[in-house]
DNA sequence: TCATTTTATGAAAGCCTTTTCATTAGTGGG
DNA sequence: CCCACTAATGAAAAGGCTTTCATAAAATGA
């Protein structure tokens, strides 16, 4: 079909053998000039270029990672994604991607798939927590694949794999939220969104745990409340929240769009953001800052993440030891959609 | 470095031939079931699986297709490229990414990488029409890639190439939108925002000519900007709008990102949208919906439109001979930000 | 039971590069 | 003018897989 133009056929052109063409090309060992400009001519001619899967073969190196991640349409994937590729290309890699919809099953069937293709590492965008039964195998896949090439876990991880990780300091980042909703006298907390098993979800949650009771704030867990990680969900979980006899004074939301559903829907009760309900994004996507009233979240450095976890991979690629942990900082950033309490008025419904 | 195991040591173990172990593996030749239950074993037992880089330089196929997309970053693409990645997968082809950022120096760099990858195809999201100089050397890559791997266009075209397309029906959305505009009485409607020379803004804005004409509706060139296709250039040219003469009822936008920036601008104004002046966006993006007052936008068809590239591209590798053009139609979604005119109530600035 | 067909398997070539090893040509020194 | 050494190039193997061709074994039929 695609009758493919080899080296040999340069080398017969140009009069001499394939390894010479071969030294032309890699320029690796010297060859005669006069030669050299014979074989770049032909070469020029006919515009070939060397086969990379037959060089891969033969290197057992493709040069490729794969990056296995939830779902591109979230913007903080895609974001992250971008500076991943830039990375990598910079570090003369070329990129897989793969959308696991956040289904582990689809998980360790691209795991297999990027195994087969040969690929000399993988970025993993996901991982989940055991709380989810039959998870054993998925650890197994995983720390089977992890035997035959390395992988970088990228804000997140799992239960019994003991993978590098390189993650954004959500954890801190939570912690900054809390302590401004503390500073801005909210004592009444919820948190919202995510789905249940997903790492990413499970670290937030852990962390809000933690700094509300540093600062002996009441966990009410009716405010808990679990969905997923898009709009739709932020509109469910806050009309759920409504039909509460309590409500929350501010919302702590998974992710920004989560806070973008919640916002929406709030609205439509009449409820003013941020007047009556303090509603708080995470990730500080896009757009973040352009949604009204501007939604305060905890910005993750996405040029910072994604450069390290690509470094880190490509350092255990070429058999290097980096950090096994390497954690990159937060930062809050506050917007329209926080505020002070207001004692005058309160919300119930 | 990764001492891959290979279908020799199968066959060592198991007291076959490589040919056998091959055989068990693609299973297109019989062999007895006995030998074949006992490869099986040993192949289970190492977690075998066949080094796919060594198949496809046999099968020339690699099984894999490139993608050239602009900006992963824009829901539009983001959405797309993950149908297109759906439908590769069942077509049993994975998907190279690749955001060449409007560039098309990184455009000819990344067809190049692609070549030497030796994907078996391309899809290419993008395009530009020769306003621009200089053009000439990237149609001849385009060309030359041409030769080599079947290439369709996606929602673009390239002057004096000649590709396969498969695209939303742009003219037929922009069409929908100036009637609806014509029938909510407005008569001075400007159009902002894309790239100059991308082909995308280029479409849309012949089919906005056209439209206008039709209607006998006068076109003012100062109200028609180019910039980029993302929030900020949208606020950068509502506010130029803003400070000329006379401003338009309607401002119909390259794309659903730049409608944003113009609704935030124009509210910064006090202008209300949309009692004082319609927008209008493309592509109806997941937020179009979402982002107050709700963004009258085009409707593409992710799904078919992403399928059927796919479709087209597969076939062409395949050696059939799909349509040369391909149309998906679209469809308005007629929400908040747009409006008949109020007779009683002009801007102006 | 022997000749003939079918079935099962092995050996080897080929896909496209790179690289080691060997060979030839070329250079300088004695 | 010859020897020893360097430079330039070619031949061949390797990398992991599939497939054609050939061979051995088994099955069929007379």
């Amino acid at each position: 079909m695609k009758k493919s133009i080899t080296i040999y056929d340069i080398a017969n052109e140009s009069n001499v053998s394939p390894s010479t063409v071969s030294r032309v090309l890699t320029g690796n060992e010297r060859v005669k000039p006069e030669t050299k400009r014979k074989v770049l001519e032909v070469i020029e001619k006919y515009n070939f270029r060397p086969n990379s899967l037959a060089r891969s073969l033969l290197y057992k190196q493709s040069k490729m990672i794969g990056i296995i991640l939830p779902d591109i349409n979230h913007p903080f994937f895609s974001m992250l994604v971008q500076k991943m590729e830039a990375k990598a290309l910079e570090l003369g890699y070329t990129t897989f991607l793969c959308n696991s919809m956040n289904d582990p099953e689809n998980e360790s069937t691209y795991l297999q798939t990027l195994l087969d293709k040969q690929v000399d590492g993988i970025l993993f965008l996901g991982g989940r927590i055991n709380e989810v039964d039959s998870n054993e195998i998925y650890v197994a896949e995983m720390n089977n694949t992890m035997e035959q090439v390395p992988v970088v876990f990228v804000n997140g991880r799992m239960d019994n794999v003991n993978a590098h990780i390189v993650k954004t300091d959500e954890s801190a980042g939570m912690y900054e939220i809390i302590d401004l909703l503390w500073n801005f006298k909210h004592r009444k907390i919820a948190f919202l969104g995510g789905l249940k098993g997903v790492s990413s979800r499970k670290i937030k949650l852990e962390a809000f745990h933690d700094a509300m009771t540093r600062h002996s704030l009441e966990i009410n867990d009716d405010w808990i409340l679990d969905g997923d990680f898009d709009i739709e969900s932020g509109e469910e979980l806050a009309k759920q929240l409504l039909y509460m006899k309590d409500c929350p004074t501010a919302i702590v939301c998974v992710n920004d769009f989560v806070a973008i559903g919640v916002i929406r829907t709030l609205q439509q009760f009449d409820i003013r953001i941020p007047d009556d309900i303090s509603v708080i994004g995470f990730d500080d996507i896009y757009l973040a800052k352009y949604f009204p009233p501007g939604i305060t979240s905890v910005t993750q450095n996405y040029n910072q993440l994604g450069a390290k976890a690509v470094e880190t991979l490509v350092e255990l690629i070429n058999g290097k030891r980096p950090e096994k942990e390497w954690t990159i900082p937060t930062k809050l950033v506050v917007r329209g959609s926080s505020k002070m309490v207001q004692n005058d008025k309160s919300v119930d419904n």
